[in-house]
DNA sequence: CGACACATGTAACACGTTACATGATTTG
DNA sequence: CAAATCATGTAACGTGTTACATGTGTCG
């Protein structure tokens, strides 16, 4: 659902074509997310289907091979939604780390700490070359600039995330040394938050 | 990639069944992460045409109608591999609210501010609903627990993030009042990020 | 028996990725 | 002209979701 969104936030500063959106897209981005153009064009005929796009139906007996693509009314009702829309999180996303971490508690032969050890360095690693990598880059280009600080954001959770994590592990296993933890079968009610939209 | 080996990990525990699995999986996770069902069958057919797993073939005269899974030497090597193999980071994930952001800054008619305002305005009242059901919580639920804490600091970053892109994009008009700031062309080098595995 | 939960699947779709096929236009 | 680049697609696959179909077993 995002990159159907983009498309059409693209779109509504005026009619684009396939490999144009590509580009602007990434340009957008600072160039830290590739966007493979396949995708662009199934995107952008279900977007048609959809009615959120017109295309110009190209080679219409002058212009070159592109096909031009604007937005609809519709288009932009969608757009304006989504921007102000904040995404469905009344479950967390599944974020893999986490998972690995989660399921690695039980796997036989597996010590769970050394995975989160691994984990974090790698983490730290990622987080110093994305760190360079922003101070040696120009000044103004913004979509670089916030890309990367999203990213530093994210890691820096992430570690966190790892070291809180270390922490109850160590807890958990000084508590039931062995006895592998059973938390006395609580009643199966799902967690869900909800939120006034 | 993620459902795939937690099913592995589960698996190395014994064998299991499908709905076993699902039940096992969101108990691991304290009830934070539904899955459903469907899912479960259909990556176990593909791990077992790949070798992973190998199912006892079911209704063999006795048992009922469960048909049980367990994890053959080629899946517990892939499960050792993926439980130490940081996930592929040489281009961060493309988070929906970052795009968000990003791409509202060229939308006519949308102030951008605003967007940010709305969803950290949002991410505040997640992360009060998760730290509400962390209090009430049991003490005893580590995946419960690790699952929160996964949730609260990623939306801690997330509000650092939309106060940092907040202060970005107020320098930003300043310094280009109109202009539609573009950063004079930069040459289109991708960036990547490569780290030692 | 009939209703209900348990258990296993399948179908259809959205989205994302990689790879390949096919023209048109530019350029050496 | 030949090769490279631009531009538009399509095919196959993995993953995830929702919904439906089909048995089987238990319990009132």
């Amino acid at each position: 659902m995002s990159v159907r969104h983009a498309l059409l936030a693209l779109l509504s500063e005026g009619p684009k074509y396939g490999l144009q959106l590509r580009q602007e897209f990434e340009t957008r981005t600072g160039d830290v997310w590739p966007l493979n153009v396949g995708q662009v064009y199934t995107t952008l005929q279900r977007l048609e289907r959809d009615g959120f796009v017109a295309s110009d139906d190209g080679d219409g007996d002058d212009a070159g091979p592109q096909k031009a693509f604007r937005i609809t009314p519709d288009g932009s009702d969608e757009l304006a939604t989504w921007l102000r829309t904040p995404p469905d999180m009344t479950s967390p996303p599944r974020d893999e780390l986490v998972m690995k971490v989660m399921v690695a508690i039980g796997v036989p032969g597996v010590d769970v700490r050394d995975v989160v050890q691994v984990h974090r360095r790698y983490a730290v690693e990622l987080m110093q070359q994305w760190t360079h990598l922003k101070e040696d880059a120009a000044e103004g280009d913004l979509g670089f600039a916030l890309a990367v600080d999203a990213e530093l954001f994210r890691l820096d959770g992430l570690i966190r995330w790892l070291d809180a994590a270390d922490g109850r592990l160590a807890r958990h296993a000084l508590e039931a040394p062995d006895a592998a933890g059973q938390p006395a079968a609580r009643p199966r009610v799902a967690r869900r938050i909800g939120v006034r939209r």
